[in-house]
Parts: C-alpha cells; structure tokens; sequence
DNA sequence: TATTGTTATACTCTATAACTATA
DNA sequence: TATAGTTATAGAGTATAACAATA
C-alpha cells in the first residue's frame, strides 16, 4: 500500500496523470497536477548544468546504443582512445589525464585486459608501475570503435545541428 | 605488489610521472611515458560527449561545493524547484520531467521529507498517489537555495564566458 | 489490466582508506 | 617519506523486477 512505515510518507494523494492516451477521470481539465507537459522547470531553465545533464545522458545513451555491438562504453573507448595514441602510459598518466580514479582504471584495465585488447608490460626504469600497450588485437578493434563512434558523432550533430555541435566543442575545449 | 593474481596483473612497467617537481630519474626527457601535459587525446578531441563530460563534472563540483553550507545537490535541487513551481504534482509526473527513475524519486523525497522541506499529501481524486507540496520550511530554504545556486551560476558564466554560457542554454534548450 | 508508490537487487561510478612493493 | 598499483568499502546513481493498493 501507499501509507506509512517508517519516518516519512504519509498515503494516497492527487493524480496528475501524464499524457494519457483517452479520457482520464470526470474532469477534462486534469485535477490539480498538471496536464501533460506544461510543468513548468522554473529556476531550472536558467541553470546550464541541468541542461548540460540533460545532453550528456542524452550523448551516452546514444554511444553506448551506438557500440553495443562491440560492447564498448565510453570510459572504456576513452581509455584505449589515450593508450593507443600514447603507447607506454603508466596507470597513473592515464588516470590523471581522463580524470578517472586510479583505483577505478584497474578495474576498467582489468576487463581490457581479460578481453586481450590492452597490456600491462614490465619496464625497467620503474618497477612499481605499468607501461600500458594495446595489443594487435586491441588495435585492429580501436580501429572499429573509431568508426561506430564517429558514426555516433554523426548523430550528435544531427540532433543539435552541425554548427552548434563545433561551436560546443570550441566553447568546451578547456575542459578536455 | 604489482604482480599477477586473477587472470591479468602481470608486473611493473614504465614511469610517465606527471608534472613532477624538480628530478625525476636521470634522463631529462622522461623515459618512455609523457613529459606531463603534451598526452594526447587523439581521436577524444573531436567527441563533444568527452567534453560535456568534463564540462558537467567541473559543473556539478562547483554546484556542490557552492551548495555545501546547505547540504544541498544538484539532483535535490531540480525535485524542489520543480515541486515549488508546480505544487500537487504526482511522483510519476515529477520523476517523468526531470528524467528521474520513480524508485529512485522516492529515496529522494523520503530525505526530504525527513528534513522537513517537502510534504506528501493525500488527495481524494486518486488514492494510489501523493501530492507533493514544499513546506513552509521548505519554501525558506529553497529560496535560499535558489540564491546560491544563483552564485553558482555566476561562477559558470566567469569560467567559460557570459556570451558562451548563453549561447550553450540556447543549443541545449531542448534538451530540458 | 494498467498505474502509483514502494521495496529489493544488481551493476556502474565516485570517493576513500589502507596495504605492498618499490623509489 | 613518497609514489604506483592494488584491494576493499561505502555512497550515489541507474536499471529492473516484483508487489500491494487502487484505477
């Protein structure tokens, strides 16, 4: 049921239905909720984190639908994107340069790993670090996610439009 | 140690200290890692989710920190905004326009609830649902709410630019 | 039958702290 | 003493599924 438990929550409340299909009770006018999508976000609109949010999810759930074929997710192509281009990184470059925690990039390299597309190699100069390498495998398949993720790019500028998409970019390149 | 313990893990590996201070080793140009700031993006540059990424971390940091005194997050802070804007709305209507998972919604409120900030009321019109409502309580600290995240917004504008802030609310306007 | 609020679970991500082996 | 990689844990956040009350 609806009631209480714990501290909070009272019971039963107002509708304020959401787009309903056909009728919807007696009133046509909707009770004291709102009628479909006339809620108004008030401060919210001023706000361009919210927005930002918003689009970012937005982004990722294209990526992510984009390269599910390969199973890639944007951390993941993020970090072979780096060591490709950077062969030799320690764990810690590569941390600090994608601004992830280095405790969490030995999970995300634990998975590339496993699945053979990146390597840990010893070095001499520095015994307590890794120079990390994609394998020829991981090379051939970087090349494919490249591909799906310019083809996800391609979706971005269709959503927001082609100029919008670069003046984005120019505007957010300090944050890269 | 660095060394194998599941199926990957192999052992050491190459320097690539980041922005060390004074000495690092012998070679003046770093081993086989970076120098530092010249690691490269690659293919990352031209991704505007990299980007939006960056952007909303620095975003949401700033927000959080600016909103610290009040203990009050970004996530928090659209569910007040949008319930004081639109009193007696429904969860679902709540949880549709901002994008947030009904079974998430309602740990939300229920901390909200506990701080005396938001109400749920019961209704006559449909007794599966709750009205929400913000309290006396919590129509004051939202309007305090509203004033810091205000700073916080300035703080957006001085980073990335008056002009640019409001040029990113107009291609992301439909995004809210 | 469908929807609202709720509970529960699992998985991702973030944030820390602590530990080992190195430097 | 400090750093690199690792392990562990706790808290958000996301994604689902299932359930009771109600429509």
């Amino acid at each position: 049921m609806a009631s209480q438990q714990k501290t909070s929550r009272k019971a039963a409340g107002t509708a304020a239905a959401i787009r309903r299909p056909r009728s919807h009770g007696a009133n046509g006018a909707a009770p004291n909720g709102e009628a479909g999508d006339d809620i108004g976000l008030d401060a919210l609109v001023g706000h361009a984190g919210y927005a930002v949010r918003r689009f970012q999810l937005w982004i990722f759930q294209d990526f992510i639908k984009t390269l599910a074929t390969v199973d890639i997710r944007p951390t993941q192509y993020s970090v072979m994107t780096v060591i490709g281009a950077n062969p030799g990184l320690s764990q810690m470059a590569v941390a600090k340069r994608l601004g992830i925690e280095r405790a969490r990039l030995v999970h995300l390299l634990d998975s590339l790993e496993d699945r053979d597309f990146v390597s840990r190699v010893p070095s001499a100069t520095d015994r307590r670090s890794h120079a990390l390498h994609l394998t020829a495998r991981g090379k051939t398949a970087l090349a494919q996610f490249k591909r799906l993720a310019a083809e996800h790019e391609r979706h971005v500028a269709e959503k927001i439009g082609k100029e919008n998409r670069e003046h984005l970019l120019r505007i957010l390149a300090s944050f890269t």
